[in-house]
DNA sequence: TTCAGGATGTACT
DNA sequence: GTACATCCTGAAC
């Protein structure tokens, strides 16, 4: 089913681990993008330096993550990328999940043309490699800018659900197999102190 | 396969 | 002015 506003109103370390292997479905333009999350990570306002709303920081930006559980927050990085996340816990705790990488199902040809500008029978070995693997290429394959900042996660525009049968497609039987959840620390934080070593990445395979 | 360096815009000091 | 929850390219190995 849908992933629920009770799926994203709990800690935030329960949610980002518990977000592996769920399927992010992006509708646009009556087209549907799916893909399957393989690794997050974990912020957290009220303690967390790395986040960017440490200390309750409340600004343009972050005010998004103070929003209701089940809120998409997306922001520009290096000028160029975007990154989504998962708002989580009660509103006015700023805390959300990175999603940084996944994997394609379903069509992939939407994906390949946001993410490259060409048909994914076109896609190099290298490209195949790279496709989803990291926040800003996720993004692109989803065609997720600002314009999507603050939108529900408990709409049609953008949600999680845990079968691909929720959006009428089959679910592959190795999406079936138990997860092998590892852990580790978060990807590019050097400047957050204490922080750069709790472990708070999730990631599959 | 790994690595250094550049691209690029916005938030915040 | 500085830093940034990144990605791509090209060179070296």
């Amino acid at each position: 089913m849908k992933l629920t506003r009770n799926f994203y109103d709990r800690d935030t370390c329960q949610v980002a681990r518990n977000l592996l292997g769920k399927y992010l479905v992006r509708v646009c333009n009556g087209l549907t993008l799916v893909l399957r999350i393989t690794e997050t990570e974990a912020y957290i306002g009220r303690m967390d330096k790395a986040c960017h709303a440490y200390n309750y920081r409340r600004t343009q930006r972050t005010e998004t993550m103070f929003a209701p559980p089940g809120t998409a927050y997306i922001y520009m990085i290096y000028g160029m990328h975007h990154c989504l996340n998962v708002v989580t816990e009660p509103e006015g705790e700023p805390s959300a999940v990175l999603i940084r990488s996944g994997q394609p199902r379903g069509d992939q040809d939407l994906l390949s043309r946001n993410r490259f500008g060409r048909a994914p029978d076109t896609m190099t070995p290298y490209q195949k490699k790279n496709f989803l693997n990291g926040p800003g290429k996720l993004c692109k394959a989803l065609a997720l800018t600002r314009a999507q900042d603050g939108i529900s996660l408990l709409g049609e525009e953008l949600f999680l659900c845990d079968r691909l049968e929720d959006i009428s497609l089959v679910t592959p039987s190795e999406d079936l197999l138990p997860l092998d959840i590892r852990t580790g620390k978060r990807i590019g934080i050097d400047y957050a102190e204490e922080a750069v070593d709790f472990p708070w990445r999730y990631y599959i395979e």
